[in-house]
Order: structure tokens, then C-alpha cells, then sequence
DNA sequence: TGTACATCAGTGAACGCGCGTTCACTGATGTAC
DNA sequence: TGTACATCAGTGAACGCGCGTTCACTGATGTAC
């Protein structure tokens, strides 16, 4: 990434910035994050940037999209192959989702964190309605139905909580701050078949 | 708070600075709060800080343990009266949890959020503990028990994830994003009842 | 009660820094003939 | 195949800005006598 390029142009640097971005919203946050040194680690000039993006938050929300993108292949390859509204298959998706949260904090952080404008970008929205629908399908048909009712919505929207609320407490540590030792695995088996019981 | 002061001497510029950064990480978040920001809504040079504060770090961590306190209050008074470990009063620790978040964003997340060196400070962690202690010994005497077991501690971290997630949901918008219509006390009830159950 | 003096809270100017963005430019590339 | 030329990605210098922190200072306050 810092390495002096041999050409003048670069081949692909939109890809390349939006890489270095990624990597250092993972090392400092996506509020520490500066365009400056995203063109360091790309290895061009402070302008170069601004061929591709028209400014520091389009970076972020390239970013942000490439992430909600990795996500939903995530939460696709969770449910793959398996019958759906399984218990299983939900905790796999649960489980999905504190894995996402967990390898990449600061990208999970810039989707799922702190509103911002471009999270009210209208690409973001619709991905991040397409994930959740994938979580809606499953439990529908844990109840054995083919339409989201009032359950439904009821039910999935306590499991997005607890997995929201567990990423965060495991990404900003909390638990080790607490000296809580948590079975990750056992926890979000047991809570998702709470939240689901009739 | 920006009024000029008539006297040279403020008369308690720690608790004006104090006031004007927790303002501030409301109105801009704790990451974009600066010191200069703070002196000037105080009304003061921004050299005078540093005769309180040893560096920018020390107003966050002033604030983020005054916050700590105020939720302590918070707490205390959702338990205060009431026979402990019914499922009314672990439901009102919980609402208190959301109350917190809800009103005090800003602080909340300097005190729940990201993980900054601050937050490895001695006093905020015991301050942290004391209040995660309330609600243990309300989930020990709902089982009935007088000392805190491993059944107590899960049961405890099962609802803490559950608030603390919603919390997130609710500052970020993720609600309104999503556009979801939560019944946030009924929620709150239902899901207590569901991960308290034997 | 009045005065001398030590204390120290707050001043105002300055520092070096890194930031996001703009600008006129240059040099590599691809295409038309 | 070779050349002229349009295109445009990336340069390098500069901009104005606000930041956190330091410095020698000044003026208000409280205390000792």
C-alpha cells in the first residue's frame, strides 16, 4: 500500500483508496479517519481523490457500502443449504452478525453505528432493508408462515437487539471490562430460542 | 453560558467547563468535541482549562463520570420502594438503561460506547461495576438466591445486551431507518419475561 | 482595620500541526486517420 | 504501422482553518501581621 508506484497512473485507484480507507477506519475508527492518510497508504497525492469521490464522506460511504455488501454475502452463505426457520439457522445468522461486528469493528461501526448523513444515502437504506429481509424470511418461516405479520416483525426485531447490543458490548469491551466471561456461541443459542418461544 | 463574565475570576470554571463539554458532546458527539469549542461557550481563554484539566481526555473523563453517577441515580431510583426482583422492577432497571441512552446520547456513548483509554481509568470502571451491580442483585432475589451464581450472571448479561442493544438502535436510527414501529415499554416487558424465564 | 504580599486562576498571543479542498499543471493512454 | 491529438488521472504546491497545548504575564483574592 505504501509502496511508490512504478507508473504514473495507478491502475485502479478508486479501489485502492477505498482499500486504504477500509483499513484505516479498521485501525483508527471511522472518525479518525482522514483523507490524508488514506493517500499515504495509496501512495498518491492529497488531490488524487478527488477524480474518483467528491469528498471525505463519499470515501466513507464506499466503505460503508463494500461492508453492507461482504455482510449480506455473510448472512447468505448462513443460511445456504440449510432448512430455513430452523433454530439452527437462525443462531447461524445471529452468529453471522457478531462475526461481521467483530472482524471488522470499524466498518461494522460506520453501518451500524452512529447515523450519519450518508447513512441516510438511499443505496445503504435499501441494503440494509435487503439484510434484514433475509432474517424476516427465516423467522416467517420458523412460524411456519409465508407472510411477515406482526410477529414477525416483533420477534426479528428482538433478535437484531440482542445481536446488536452483544457486538457492541464484545467490540467496545465491555465484557472484559466487567471481567465477564461469556460463551458467545452458548449465549446466542440460548437467548434466540428464548426470544422465539411461543 | 456564552455570556462574558464581569469578574476576572470565573468562580467555578472546572464545573462551567465541565457543563459546557458535556453540552457539547450532546449537540456534536464525543468525538467531535474540542476544547476550544468548550472555552469558548464557557467563555474563557483557551489556556484556562489546563488549570483544571491536565489534557483534552480529562473534561471527556470528567463528564463521562458525572454521567456514570447521574444513571447511578437513575437506577437507584427505579429500584427505590419496590419489592426487589419482580419482574416490574428489573423491566424499570431496563427502561432506565433506555431512558439514560435516549436522553443523554452524547454521554452515554462516551460512557457505553467505544472503548478509549479513559475508560480503563480505575474509577469509571468501579463506577461501572457498582451500577451493573444493581441489577445482579435484582435478578438474584427474582430467583430467589442471595448470592450471585453463574445462572444470575447470564441472566443479568442476556438483558443488558438486550438494552444496551436497543439503546443503539434507538440513538443511531436504526428504527426509523428501518422503518420499524416499536412499542418500546411493551418490547421491553415482553422480552424481560422471555430471558428471565426458567 | 489596614497594608504587604503570596497564591494562583485566567489571559492573550503564539507554536507547530494536520486537515479537507482547490488550482493550474503534466504526462500517460487510447483513438482517429 | 505511425503520428497527431484529445482525454483525463494524478501532481505538487498552496489555501485557510481550527486544533491542542505552552508561555510569560496579570489581576483578583485571601491571609499574616
Amino acid at each position: 500500500m505504501t509502496a511508490k508506484r512504478v507508473n504514473y497512473h495507478h491502475g485502479d485507484l478508486r479501489a485502492g483508496l477505498v482499500e486504504a480507507t477500509r483499513q484505516l477506519v479498521e485501525e483508527k475508527g471511522p472518525d479518525r479517519f482522514s483523507v490524508s492518510d488514506a493517500c499515504r497508504a495509496a501512495g498518491v497525492s492529497t488531490a488524487a481523490p478527488y477524480r474518483h469521490f467528491g469528498d471525505r464522506d463519499e470515501m466513507l460511504l464506499a466503505v460503508c457500502s463494500d461492508g453492507m455488501e461482504r455482510f449480506h454475502a455473510l448472512m447468505t452463505s448462513a443460511v445456504a443449504g440449510k432448512p430455513p426457520g430452523t433454530l439452527e439457522v437462525i443462531h447461524d445468522l445471529g452468529m453471522a452478525y457478531i462475526e461481521f461486528a467483530t472482524s471488522e469493528p470499524g466498518v461494522f461501526r460506520l453501518s451500524f453505528g452512529i447515523a450519519r448523513e450518508h447513512e441516510k444515502d438511499a443505496e445503504i437504506i435499501e441494503r440494509g432493508k435487503r439484510n434484514y429481509a433475509i432474517l424476516l424470511t427465516q423467522i416467517a418461516a420458523h412460524y411456519g408462515k409465508t407472510a411477515i405479520d406482526e410477529q414477525v416483525l416483533d420477534r426479528a426485531f428482538a433478535l437484531w437487539t440482542m445481536v446488536h447490543g452483544l457486538s457492541f458490548l464484545l467490540i467496545d469491551e465491555k465484557i472484559t471490562a466487567m471481567d465477564l466471561q461469556i460463551d458467545i456461541e452458548a449465549m446466542i443459542w440460548d437467548n434466540t430460542r428464548r426470544l422465539l418461544a411461543e
